[in-house]
RNA sequence: GCCUUGGUGGCGGAAUUGGUAGACGCGCUGGAUUCAAAAUCCAGUUCUUUCGGGAGUGUGGGUUCGAUUCCCACCCAAGGUACCA
């Protein structure tokens, strides 16, 4: 019988989603494992071939650990609020909810197709309100937090209230916004209720801030800095400008520290520890005062290199900087502020990618130095960034390039601060051999000496403090969208409130559009219904709002990372409507023990998920305060773009239409591949324009034209266009007649394709570059075990490789091969020697190579497995059904329908995995390799036991051996038992 | 610029503590089977060669009896990231 792969496949599906086997307990006697894929966002595009690598990874580890009697938590869901769903309402004004169902629907299936042991009873969905009550429990859990930098964590806000009570807040050490006013017990006493709860907004982990955004005003919206190209939005073209607005923030800083810490802890890949490292970007330094001359005003700046003040030149304050309208002197006032708005049209992102040009302006203003009390001139210029440290530099132009370059280029001095070395082209940075010079009390010190002793200095003088400095800064946590959690958040007299727990969720309001409103509020504006009854505790017409009883809700939504940043915890116990999990729950499954998803969510995703399970850790709802012990990247599918080349060439005719001769030109297209073309033929050129003829006769009924002779041509362009690469072969040629037919391929109906060959490149899988792949059609082909075994054919998990289904056929041919090895198998046959020595190395490998998440190197081993033991012509039932269970992690179809037909009546699923077996390994002797200073020469087969003089004596005396040293005596022998023999001379 | 990862046949890749470079698969070549094709099976396939051999893992050095593996310098590619003070 031939393997009948669509039937099985089909069948096991079946059988497992019936008898719900992966179904993990919340109470097992086995002990958990845990293994997480990062949930997908349910596109309109469908699964493609990249998506399914890091589940067929995961899935493969939870089958083996199934296989190796783990009780296996193995869920799946979807990240199903998001920006295209919302943009297709836009367009269409089909509801996202609709459109995310339609897409998740479309997911599922392709999910169930390639056979994944995912527990669906624990599906999640983000945009479901029975999941997102608890992203909006989580946010009332944050505003009702502070963070004590005493007890080093998050604690309930009246723990700060009790201790305003006792001696208002000059003491306390706490995470909280820069411009806190400084209060003692008494006037907190007196301050009224709106005061109190706005000092307390200043502690809250979540709180209102104005933060700069970037506005597109034709939008209506906020744009995240990679929808912004050359200062103009990527959709549309419209122009951009730094705005400020009021939005929700995380005060993720407050646990800046202790997420550069918990990085210690975690087995994640050090590339994505070092990203969230660089992004996290803890600097040592100082803060140091200057006192603006001429006014009461003073300038924070955050410097590295404190040690290198004397050496302060000027200052340089981002234009955004609150001090500049006060500073610039009337004189300088037209230039700095046609600076200040050119600034404000570059983003942030602009501004700090152009390395290149050095530009600023003087603001006619100066500080006073803290020590000399000479003045400072102040500047402004965009390479310093509002939203980094204090926004204000001071300008060491002798010790930083950049203030060199910057000094230079404005004829700044640049005094030299160190001893023995020349600035005369170049700024010194070295710290190492630093010694300084021309600076009062810090000459002669080193580096390390100089800050210790400035930092004193500084101190004494009350300008300056030594500081810790951050690079990550809180996160904006509201978007200006429509499908996002809705924040369960009602404003009295503008002071927010939050919506008790008993009350939630605060479901999503209907809207008749999803744009901002015409006033520039968000979509949620244009609710009608969107209003909070405190009484009876409801959401009500917006007609009712009294600003007594009934409030306005809060318009904004939370962003893309609100759902993902708790949904491993909340997998653990999904329908729990009472908590966000139960207690037993988490005590039983307590974190993710394999972790695997894109290295893209590295600054986003993986880093806000760990700051809200060190919130919840803090605040004991779960027991540890890291969520995944191990954490894979699987490399990215790249595609194979194909492209083609069109020159326009203008073809030179003399034509007779109606009777009349005249020259005519057309412009004619034609493809050719890479090596453009410069010389056409006669013949092809009289294709051409007959081509063109066609065409003209088919647009205007022009019935009278002829085309008489060719006079000529001249090429116009050429041009690279790609072709979707479903219409390429494997060889790389074009199927030009289903490439015209197609709406790609239209405006070519009438071009001459002088090549059909394609080239390629390897880019990123999109749906722009033409190159996505979809599993279905090669799960119609092959299969699903296919399939799967292929992905992780392909190369290291770790690494991104180019898809290409060139070698599917080898994969699939081995499942062939696989199934006629079963096709006779015999009970009560004994293995031979040579069957148990395939059998046991393979176990071995396979063994090692999960372990290691070295999924392609199984594969080969497998395909050794299968055509050893077909050679031997193996028929043995204790060596094939040890074989199935080896295979089923990787291809559990087969495996399963094979297990079933050796007489199983239970699935494969459970069974244990087989037991390695040195004894089977042993050998008695070795084939030596024989080399000549490191190079082999042949090879010598000699016992194992034998000594290391006896082979030496063995390996010289052979013939071979003679042969290579051609009479010369070797100068040196050396003989590594069971390894190697290498004669020197 | 900086950080990270990688560079091995025509292609994807293997080589687990430094010890036989190119496993396994694709592709290609030849053969068997077939009226023919598909499928299947067998043999070969790094380059070069005077058929003895010689060279060879991005380049150039180094350590070693021996280097794809370790060290130094450089080149190239991909990804990330920044006037970070």
């Amino acid at each position: 019988m031939d393997y009948n792969f669509r039937e099985i496949e089909a069948k096991w599906q079946k059988y497992w989603a019936k008898n719900k086997t992966f179904k993990a307990s919340n109470d097992s006697d086995k002990p958990k494992f845990y293994a997480l894929s990062m949930f997908p966002y349910p596109s309109g595009a469908g699964l493609h071939v990249g998506h399914p690598l890091g589940y067929i990874a995961t899935d493969i580890y939870s089958r083996y650990k199934r296989h190796k009697g783990f009780n296996v938590l193995h869920p799946m869901g979807y990240d199903s609020f998001g920006l295209p769903a919302e943009q297709y309402a836009i367009q269409t004004g089909q509801h996202p909810a609709i459109t995310t169902e339609n897409n998740i629907k479309r997911y599922r299936e392709q999910l169930d197709e390639l056979g994944f042991s995912f527990d669906w009873d624990r599906e999640v969905r983000t945009s479901n309100p029975g999941y997102y009550k608890w992203t909006q429990w989580i946010f009332i859990q944050l505003f009702n937090s502070w963070y004590n930098k005493v007890s080093d964590k998050a604690e309930d806000i009246s723990t700060l209230v009790v201790l305003f009570e006792k001696e208002g807040n000059a003491k306390v050490e706490a995470a909280c916004d820069e411009d806190t006013p400084v209060f003692s017990a008494e006037e907190w006493d007196i301050f009224s209720e709106r005061e109190k709860q706005e000092i307390l907004l200043k502690y809250r982990l979540t709180y209102l801030a104005d933060t700069e955004v970037n506005w597109c005003p034709a939008l209506g919206t906020v744009l995240a800095n990679d929808e912004i190209v050359n200062g103009v939005s990527e959709r549309g073209g419209h122009p951009v400008i730094r705005k400020k607005m009021t939005q929700w923030s995380m005060r993720i800083t407050a646990y800046a520290q202790r997420l550069l810490d918990g990085l210690n802890k975690i087995d994640w890949p050090q590339p994505l520890k070092d990203s969230q490292t660089n992004w996290i970007g803890r600097s040592v330094g100082a803060s140091v005062t200057f006192d603006v001359k001429g006014s009461d005003d003073t300038i924070e700046v955050f410097t590295t290199r404190p040690d290198t003040i004397f050496g302060v030149s000027f200052m340089t304050l981002a234009p955004e900087h609150d001090l500049v309208t006060k500073i610039t002197t009337p004189g300088q006032k037209a230039e700095v502020e046609a600076y200040v708005e050119a600034t404000a049209k570059r983003s942030e992102r602009d501004r700090m990618a152009d390395v290149k040009t050095v530009s600023g302006v003087f603001t006619g203003g100066y500080a006073e130095h803290p020590f000399t009390k000479e003045p400072i001139p102040i500047w402004i210029g965009d390479y310093v960034l509002a939203s980094y440290g204090t926004g204000a530099v001071m300008a060491v132009p002798c010790g930083d390039q950049r203030d060199y370059d910057f000094a230079k280029h404005y004829d700044i001095p640049i005094p030299n601060i160190f001893e023995g070395v020349d600035i005369s082209e170049e700024a010194f940075a070295d710290k190492e051999t630093t010694v300084i010079a021309n600076s009062d009390f810090l000459n002669g010190l080193s580096y390390k000496d100089a800050m210790k002793k400035i930092i004193t200095e500084l101190e004494k003088i009350g300008h300056g403090v030594g500081k810790v400095n951050y690079r990550l800064r809180d996160a904006v946590f509201s978007r200006q969208r429509y499908w996002g959690e809705p924040f369960p958040v009602y404003y009295v007299d503008g002071m927010p409130q939050m919506i008790d727990l008993e009350h939630l969720p605060l479901e999503l309001p209907e809207v008749e559009k999803y744009l901002p409103t015409e006033t520039g509020e968000p979509p949620l504006g244009n609710a009608t219904v969107w209003a909070w009854d405190t009484e009876k505790n409801e959401v009500v017409n917006n007609d009712l709002i009294d600003h007594k009883t009934v409030f306005p809700l809060e318009l904004n939504t939370m962003p893309g990372w609100a759902g993902s940043s708790q949904y491993f915890n909340r997998y653990m116990d999904p329908r729990n409507d009472e908590a966000i999990f139960s207690k037993e729950t988490i005590d039983y499954w307590q974190d993710v023990d394999l972790y695997i998803g894109g290295s893209e969510h590295a600054t986003g995703h993986l880093l806000y998920s760990r700051f809200w399970q060190k919130f919840m850790f803090d605040r004991g709802y779960v027991p540890k305060d890291e969520y995944a012990q191990k954490l894979i990247n699987q490399g990215m599918i790249t595609g194979t773009s194909a492209f083609i080349l069109r020159q326009i060439v203008d073809v030179r005719t003399v034509v007779e239409i109606d009777s009349k001769i005249e020259e005519r030109t057309f412009q004619a297209i034609i493809i050719s591949d890479e090596g453009s073309v410069s010389k056409y033929d006669k013949d092809e050129l009289e294709k051409i324009a007959e081509n063109q003829l066609d065409k003209i006769l088919s647009e205007e009924e022009n019935k009278n034209i002829k085309l008489i002779d060719i006079e000529g041509y001249d090429i116009n362009m050429h041009l690279s266009i790609r072709v979707p690469v479903d219409f390429v072969n494997s060889s790389d040629e074009l199927d030009v007649e289903a490439f015209i037919k197609s709406p790609f391929g239209k405006e070519y109906k009438h071009a001459l394709f002088v090549s059909n060959k394609t080239y390629r490149e390897i880019e990123k899988m999109s749906k722009s570059k033409y190159n996505v792949v979809n599993p279905d059609a090669i799960c119609e082909e092959y299969g699903a075990d296919s399939l799967r075994l292929y992905e992780m054919f392909l190369g290291p998990l770790e690494q991104s490789k180019p898809w290409n289904t060139a070698g599917i056929t080898g994969v699939h041919s081995f499942l062939k091969k696989l199934w006629k090895l079963y096709s006779s198998v015999e009970g009560g046959v004994e293995p031979t020697p040579e069957n148990l020595k395939t059998l046991h190395k393979t176990i071995k490998k396979v063994e090692e190579d999960i372990e290691n998440f070295s999924f392609n190197t199984s594969v080969s081993t497998f395909m050794i497995c299968v055509n050893e033991l077909t050679a031997q012509k193996c028929t043995g039932k204790a060596i094939l059904e040890p074989l199935a269970i080896l295979v089923s992690p990787y291809a559990p179809h087969i495996a399963e329908e094979l297990w079933e037909r050796l007489g199983h009546t239970k699935s494969i699923a459970e069974a244990p995995f087989p037991k390695f077996e040195e004894k089977y390994l042993v050998e008695s002797s070795k084939e030596y390799p024989i080399s000549f200073n490191g190079k082999m020469r042949f090879k010598l087969e000699l016992p194992l036991d034998m000594g290391k003089d006896e082979i030496e004596a063995a390996v010289l005396a052979h013939e071979k051996t003679q042969e290579q040293l051609q009479g010369r005596s070797p100068k040196k022998v050396i003989v590594v038992p069971g390894k190697i023999v290498n004669i020197v001379g």
